[in-house]
DNA sequence: TACAATGTTTTAAG
DNA sequence: CCTTAAAACATTGT
């Protein structure tokens, strides 16, 4: 599931285990989750570490944790990839097949589940932030996210159709399939146009809606999975026979930049 | 059976 | 060096 809001959700999640020492690490060794990090470094430095915050930035997940009297943290940088879950169980849980790690704790276990191993895990150790958490690009929802910023990215990327230059995460982090079918629904833009072909006029609504829908996603799905607003894109589009909500008419899928895209063309243009 | 699934990385081509 | 398109990754569900 995870863009922005899911992934905003899926990090409170494990908001139960914050201020709690790892007692015990259990991990699917070999599997494509770790492909970024060696598991044996998670083995030797979470037992005994307190989970002390964390933190998400787009698609991606940072925790911190600190062994109680010593300096150096504990890095540990998440990616749910397209099936990847968060949950907290029951202290004593035993994990299911798909949960690739376990970190136990006295009264419950924070797992991290993926069946379809998209996700990533990353490690490290130091008192310095590690080099995958530094520098990257600004927040949508912050101030540093600017038009113009915006702006030259879409000129950089002139001619990638709109679908793919919001898929990428160095200029729009966190947005994902649904998320940028929401917005070019709401910019009125057919998806498979290049982006150097908008004019200003479409470019400042394309800023609008990419700032708008993440803050709605962010006050909606990101809290407890509730709802969007029902006259979202959002509620139509997961099974074939969606309507538009602002023509009515039958929703059209296409592959636009590789992926199943949800649109309506007497909508956009 | 065959295809698609809310994502990224690698490879190849322009 | 840069941008873009397509294949690959692993598993499940329709």
């Amino acid at each position: 599931m995870p863009e922005l809001a899911e992934v905003e959700f899926f990090r409170k999640e494990w908001d139960p285990g914050v201020g709690h020492v790892v007692t015990a690490v259990a991990l699917h060794q070999g599997t494509r989750l770790f492909r970024s990090c060696a598991p044996v470094l998670l083995r030797e430095n979470l037992p005994r570490a307190r989970l002390i915050r964390s933190e998400a930035h787009g698609k991606r997940l940072l925790f911190r944790f600190r062994k109680d009297g010593e300096e150096a943290w504990s890095w540990l940088g998440l990616h749910l990839g397209m099936s990847g879950k968060l949950r907290c169980e029951r202290d004593g849980h035993r994990a299911e097949k798909h949960d690739h790690l376990v970190l136990a704790q006295r009264g419950r276990a924070l797992v991290f589940s993926d069946p379809r191993q998209f996700g990533r895990v990353e490690f490290a150790v130091g008192s310095e932030t590690p080099a995958w958490w530094r520098n990257l690009p600004p927040p949508i929802l912050s101030s540093r996210f600017t038009r113009e910023r915006m702006e030259l990215f879409l000129a950089r990327h002139g001619r990638a159709p709109v679908k793919a230059m919001l898929l990428m995460q160095e200029g729009f982090p966190g947005l994902g399939n649904w998320m940028v079918d929401e917005i070019s629904w709401r910019a009125q833009i057919d998806p498979a146009r290049a982006a150097g072909s908008l004019s200003g006029a479409e470019r400042k609504k394309l800023y609008r809606s990419i700032r708008m829908v993440c803050r709605i996603a962010t006050t909606t799905i990101a809290i407890d999975f509730r709802d969007p607003p029902a006259d979202w894109l959002f509620h139509q589009r997961w099974s074939k026979g969606g309507r538009c909500p602002r023509t009515g008419e039958a929703l059209r899928y296409d592959q636009v930049a590789g992926r199943t895209t949800c649109w309506s063309p007497a909508n956009q243009r």
